[in-house]
DNA sequence: CGCCAGATTGAGGACGCTCAATTCTGGTGG
DNA sequence: CCACCAGAATTGAGCGTCCTCAATCTGGCG
């Protein structure tokens, strides 16, 4: 099994998640092609102001959207992690608005738009999931806005922790412990806060028995007490497959209702 | 010309900023069937947990979609002008994870999802612009999210103002001097802060010359200055028509580079 | 005229920031 | 094996932006 089509089978399962997929629709992703390249820390994956031909498909690793001020903050809008098309939105809109980095290190796979492009027109199914891919990172950007706005330091950080938790164990992980492949910087750049204060909010979390950070890894101590502590709800990462055919079988009440 | 069929007109000028459509195309756009209906003060437009069977596009006012603390704070995500056709992604993805409420006041037309996925099997093209209408806004929500979490309170109304101003000028307004339907406690949940911290920020921003904010509209006294004191680059806005080919051209040279 | 929502202003407090020093960790070369 | 180093984590002290609470003012409306 090669990196290319590791990746792509994650990410297959990811669209799977929300769409139901033919045997076929399978077979045409398996058949992306796709250049591998690997990036070290903090390396621009897709540089800002660029017209971009290829989307980027990690497949190990973490890799960050951003936004920078003028005064050179940095804001993440969005983690990608394996099996995360980061800019599948982009063989669309090739125009770069927010650039890609790594966060530590990361494995791309590049596919060029050409093929998703034709992939999608070859199925309408495929068209149809790969719309709703980026409805659903749009979704979770509705909750980053929530948090970054709304949220005290400690809550921000929990939500997130709890966010990357569920996500990780969907592509093999454990909810009790998972790869954290960034800083307290980066985390900080991701809420909003500083990484002096991440620091505290972290300490804050673990002394409440909550959660540990260390060597790379969170170990989840008490989910439920994280979860409440994030106020974490993890409806909008639509992670359940049983609700996929929602749009094709529409409640029959709300239906009815509707007809009126 | 009735309400329906100027909201979806300037909604298919919308569409058209970044999608070339056919006669045809416009057709079926201006051919789609609404319900219309008004909406006062803060009222639910789609409500959190329904599952919807119409899209709304906004006709007159504006529309605010949201998240809430448990606390009850409450947290803008997005707002959405005439013209702006605020869930739209709904049509693939129906659960509603962030709800939808009028500002002061709202006239809506609901069409329904049936229609809107007609509409896309019929055309390519159509589908095509959808998506791309759906990332434009993902696209916004990433400066909405700089703006969350790495500016001040002044950057962050000004930043503000400037998208606004921009948005109405494409629907017929002017930069210098457009509406703005609603309350400075509305401002203040766009941009994460109170309203009385709003109020001082607005003063600021009055003293310094750059805008004034009086009986429910906006005067742009030197557009510059605010562009400056809200970081503002309005790229991500994507509202210049003469580059929505770039997807079927790609830069030769970037292309060239790329086939190596 | 009273009422109400919104705008405005004041005073005090808190959360998170800045600046800076120290410790810890893993990796590297002598 | 140890010294050294860079990056990251941690802790402390002081400060500032923004919040909270509260009062006053304004304009529209019944």
């Amino acid at each position: 099994m090669t990196i290319r089509s590791a990746a792509l089978s994650l990410w297959a399962s990811r669209l799977e998640l929300r769409s139901r997929l033919s045997a076929q629709d399978r077979a045409i992703i398996a058949a992306l092609p796709g250049r591998v390249e690997r990036f070290g820390s903090s390396q621009d994956v897709v540089a800002l102001g660029s017209r971009t031909t290829h989307s980027c498909l990690v497949a190990e690793g973490l890799v960050a959207r951003f936004g920078q001020t003028e005064s050179g903050a940095r804001q993440f809008t969005a983690f990608y992690l394996p099996g995360d098309m980061g800019d599948l939105h982009s063989a669309v809109l090739p125009r770069v608005t927010a650039p890609l980095q790594s966060a530590l290190h990361a494995t791309i796979v590049f596919v060029p738009h050409a093929d998703i492009l034709n992939a999608l027109e070859q199925s309408p199914a495929l068209a149809r999931a790969f719309w709703r891919d980026c409805v659903v990172d749009a979704q979770v950007s509705s909750q980053w806005m929530l948090n970054l706005g709304r949220r005290t330091a400690q809550a921000r950080v929990a939500h997130l922790l709890c966010e990357m938790a569920r996500r990780y164990q969907r592509i093999g992980g454990s909810v009790t412990g998972f790869p954290l492949d960034f800083t307290q910087g980066h985390l900080a750049d991701a809420t909003g806060l500083t990484n002096v204060h991440v620091n505290r909010s972290l300490r804050t979390l673990r002394e409440s028995g909550a959660v540990e950070v260390r060597d790379r890894r969170v170990s989840v101590l008490d989910w439920a007490l994280l979860a409440q502590l994030g106020e974490f709800d993890e409806e909008y990462l639509y992670l359940r497959p049983e609700e996929r055919d929602g749009n094709e079988n529409p409640h029959p009440i709300r239906a009815a209702v509707d007809a009126v």
